[in-house]
DNA sequence: TTGCCAAGTTGAGACTGTCTCAATATATTT
DNA sequence: AAATATATTGAGACAGTCTCAACTTGGCAA
């Protein structure tokens, strides 16, 4: 497993991590208006710094991105280790499942970068989305143990219908991709399961 | 319905065609290399022409769009009519699934147009979308009468749930589409059907 | 408290791209 | 051979990405 640097490697100068957090502060309004394909001019404009600085603290979009949602991120591992001790494998699956579906909407144009950054090892996503892929696969693998869920369904399956719902979601509205989360999920249950 | 106009209105001026051509082949040549998000200027560029040529022939990306896969939108529906002769209303409904999932991603990002023209009423593609829309939903009532299919699925589930599997395979691999494919399909089974 | 310098910021500049429109050119008609 | 409707041209206005040499400034050591 690769480390990433979860918090800069010194302390930062004072006017350096005020200018940081200001672009983070933005960048969250600004991505939340116009998603996350939106001007990185217009952030360090509204955050009152020169674009230069704004390339200085995040190399690239993707940089920003993952500042921007790592306690997210973070939570959503958690919360799939905490759903272990659910007491039906099955609802608790999709319980996460859905958890994990609301954040991957919460910017619009995010589940394209989520999405690319689990094939991309050099994205700056990468390794927090391999971590959010591998707890979905501790509750997948619960649930294939308790016999609800086909075997050969795989953690890069679910992961990959949990992002193409979403991306339905987006493009059309967020019930078409919650009917079409049901479908995909029913279709990887056992064929002994009820529906 | 809508009426557009399948070719255009009167004959063009000999030069104007010669141009037309040569812009939609380069096109073809250029989306197929770069996706559809290709630069219009390159396009231009390559065809010999300058770019306000190209606006004047397309007012729109999603114009040039239109006019390239105008047959193969044709062909795709075409098929749809044509499957509903095939003695297994389950088989021919997957046949076509996979035929439009091959469709939907002969340049890369197409899918995202396609999606997005469906929602869209005053898109250049929309039209198309709808007829492959209601060419696809043939086969599904065909499939639900005969029983395979479950009842409450609609036209919709289909579309959105082929370009969501064609997006995966964009973004991921196409076997990975095609295995989610298979899950979406069979989570839209009657209860009662074999696996 | 001063002065130094590493750390941080700046913004012009080199690109690439979209889209428009007045001037210009050319195919077709009469 | 004009007249004219039809097309083409390409500069120009604009917006965005990303870089980097010149400049500032925060924080520490003397």
């Amino acid at each position: 497993m690769t480390t990433v640097d979860p918090a800069p490697r010194r302390r930062m100068r004072a006017d350096a991590r005020r200018n940081y957090e200001r672009l983070l502060a933005e960048a969250a309004t600004i991505f939340a208006e116009h998603g996350v394909e939106a001007s990185l001019e217009e952030i360090a404009r509204r955050a009152g710094v020169a674009n230069g600085t704004l390339y200085s603290h995040f190399p690239t979009r993707q940089a920003l991105l993952e500042a921007l949602l790592r306690d997210r991120m973070q939570a959503l591992s958690d919360k799939a280790r905490d759903l272990l001790d659910h007491p039906s494998a099955d609802e608790a699956l999709l319980i996460w499942a859905r958890a994990a579906m609301a954040h991957t909407t919460v910017y619009r144009g995010l589940v394209t970068s989520l999405m690319r950054s689990i094939e991309d090892e050099s994205s700056h996503l990468h390794a927090a989305c391999q971590a959010v892929l591998t707890a979905g696969e501790q509750l997948l693998n619960r649930a294939q143990a308790a016999g609800s869920m086909r075997a050969d369904v795989t953690a890069s399956d679910l992961y990959a219908l949990i992002n193409s719902v979403s991306w339905v979601g987006e493009q059309t509205s967020p019930a078409q991709g919650e009917r079409l989360l049901a479908f995909g999920i029913d279709g990887m249950r056992s064929a002994t399961d009820s529906r």
